[in-house]
RNA sequence: UGGGGUAUGGGGUAAUUGGCAGCCCAACGGAUUCUGGUUCCGUUAGUCCAGGUUCGAGUCCUGGUACCCCAACCA
């Protein structure tokens, strides 16, 4: 299946049950065949992972049906909400690739709200109650026990009027009144018993201002956006359930300028070893846990940019997982594979040596002034794409190479090098180990060699072959660099298997940091902000924000701990 | 305790709507390879349970089981 290796081919996309709705809905005639999405985040915090699974199903579908998807901030509670936080979820959805046909705000919606507010009281469907939040809620009673009705809600229609001005009006106090829609207290429903439609917040919103004192509640304020905008397929995520015979029964005794708009709900998207919940990232970031909402620790889609993910890896994963209605949780590896997939084709290769040991080659010749030679070969950038060329990388008689290429006594299926084997230097010569130096704890510090000078470039003209080839770095050349290791991003989040303060629960082992690991002299020619693969190491990110930083994006395959258990 | 949902190999996701259970990841085996990467070939393994209808059931019927969501003036 290798035969379009474009970043656009397509693989197969999983099944979309709201892809069938709408081809439904196409030859109903329902919406006289216009599609109409929408993408509306809470811009409380940034987006994460999760909610890149809506985003591309949203756009997903609009872009599949010819249709139109726009973006709309949820922003009706004045308290959590921020502007940096709308500009920062715009710039991801365009990292994402998508432009939304327009950006609209529930907060545009506030006038056409509050006038169907009051074409619900007229017709007796709304009330003012002026009991506080706690007695409310006792009167809704519990699951399989009725409601009880509030004593506010036989008002006239006439003073329920009078007292919902005055609302808007400022003369109440914050949380003294509300106004709820006069449903049904005995529904088996809980959404159905008389949900609140505003409440009065005293409080300066990010647009608006101090225009309103009272604020619309998401129930309120989404469907009904949904309508003015001629959404046809509304999307949401699979606790909003209960929410649809709510979001029916308001647009069914409204004057809508559109057909009316469908709910539609699907499973939100879990990962092992990730945290996806806002509220749990945002206290990360409150109390300093990380350096913000871009930490590459982060899942955030700005923490994934700055890690190296790139954008058509986290798109290929929400096409081949499509959208469906079970709840279920992804392996994060999953992820990886399709972060490895995409940057195998572009990510320039280097050398580099993390935990470095010396090698010596013993027959390396010395110059006239009894210095040792320098040579330079030339090896290729990316094997899986020639056109990126290659670079010229100093080689001497003194290297770094990894301590764990190195085995005193070989284990069996160990074919690196040890004492006697012959091994490949990449690009440059075949080496053959002779002996070891060793600390006073025993480790090895260094290695002898005898390098075969007809194997310049790296091939043996006699056809020989070794079972291994190894990268290097010039002891005399290379950089001294800072490696960060994220081994998981956070502790695995289970339902059940959480107890206690959330926090509690993250790894303190989850960032491994490896000072003076050294590194080809070409790689500081390489881009900031770029992903390279470390020879056999992994893909890594070189950090924009921090010189001679790299964050692991992923590893190759991440396997190798465990294939080294088993030898 | 009432209501709303969901169950397909180890993890996910399909099945022309009643017609050979397919695909991706993982695992395992082999081939190729100047990265223990990539690529290629192959193997293992699945319809929650119990009945029923039918020539034929993942799909339809009956009865169970498990898990998720709902009693915010959050979204």
């Amino acid at each position: 299946m290798s035969a379009d290796t474009s970043a656009e081919s397509p693989t197969s996309s999983a099944g979309d049950f709201v892809a069938d709705a709408v081809r439904a809905d196409a030859i109903a005639g329902t919406y006289g065949g216009r599609v109409q999405t929408r993408f509306p985040p809470e811009p409380n915090g940034y987006l994460h992972i999760g909610h890149a699974k809506a985003i591309i199903a949203d756009f997903g579908i609009a872009e599949q049906f010819g249709g139109v998807c726009n973006l709309r901030f949820d922003d009706t509670n004045p308290d959590t909400e921020e502007a940096e936080f709308a500009d920062s979820i715009l710039h991801d959805i365009h990292w994402l690739g998508f432009s939304p046909a327009n950006v609209f705000h529930a907060s545009d919606y506030f006038c056409v709200l509050y006038t169907w507010a009051q074409v619900l009281i007229e017709q007796g469907l709304a009330y003012v109650d002026d009991q506080d939040a706690e007695t409310v809620s006792a009167q809704r009673g519990g699951y399989g026990k009725p409601g009880i009705d509030s004593p506010y809600r036989e008002r006239s229609v006439a003073e329920n009027l009078d007292l919902f001005h005055r609302m808007k009006a400022g003369e109440f106090s914050d949380g003294s009144r509300v106004l709820r829609a006069k449903i049904d207290m005995q529904s088996d429903n809980m959404w159905l018993r008389d949900p609140v439609m505003y409440r009065i917040r005293t409080r300066h919103h990010f647009r608006t201002g101090d225009d309103w004192c009272i604020y619309p509640t998401y129930d309120w304020a989404h469907g009904q956006s949904d309508a003015v905008e001629g959404v046809t397929h509304s999307m949401c995520t699979l606790e909003f359930e209960d929410h649809r015979a709510l979001y029916d029964w308001f647009l069914d005794h409204l004057p809508l300028p559109h057909e009316q708009p469908r709910q539609y709900e699907f499973a939100r998207l879990e990962f092992t070893h990730t945290v996806t919940s806002k509220r749990r990232l945002a206290q990360l970031v409150r109390e300093g846990r990380v350096d913000g909402w871009d930490d590459p620790r982060m899942p955030t889609l700005s923490g994934l940019r700055r890690r190296g993910y790139p954008a058509s890896a986290i798109k290929e994963f929400c096409r081949s997982i499509g959208v469906s209605k079970t709840n279920s949780t992804h392996a994060i590896e999953e992820l990886q594979w399709h972060v490895r997939e995409q940057l195998n084709k572009v990510a320039l290769r280097r050398m580099a040596v993390l935990r470095p040991i010396e090698l010596v080659i013993d027959n390396w010749p010395l110059d006239v002034a009894g210095n040792q030679v320098v040579e330079h070969f030339d090896i290729v950038n990316n094997p899986e794409d020639p056109s990126e060329g290659t670079r010229s990388v100093p080689f001497t008689g003194r290297l770094w190479i990894e301590a764990e290429d190195f085995e005193v006594n070989p284990p069996p299926g160990y074919f690196r090098l040890s004492p006697g084997r012959e091994v490949r230097l990449r690009g440059a010569y075949f080496v053959t180990a002779t002996s070891a130096e060793t600390d006073d704890a025993g480790r090895v510090v260094r290695v002898h060699v005898t390098y075969d000078p007809a194997t310049k470039g790296g091939s043996a003209p006699d056809g020989r072959k070794v079972k291994s080839t190894m990268h290097w770095v010039s002891a005399g050349h290379a950089h001294d660099a800072t490696v960060g290791l994220y081994r998981h991003l956070f502790a695995t989040e289970r339902p059940g298997e959480t107890t206690g303060d959330p926090l509690d629960d993250i790894d303190p082992r989850s960032r491994e940091v490896l000072v003076g690991c050294k590194v080809e002299p070409a790689l500081a020619e390489t881009s900031r902000g770029q992903v390279v693969q470390f020879e056999r190491l992994g893909y890594f990110a070189l950090d924009p924000d921090q010189p001679m930083f790299f964050h692991r994006t992923v590893g190759l395959k991440d396997e190798w701990a465990a294939q080294q258990k088993r030898l």
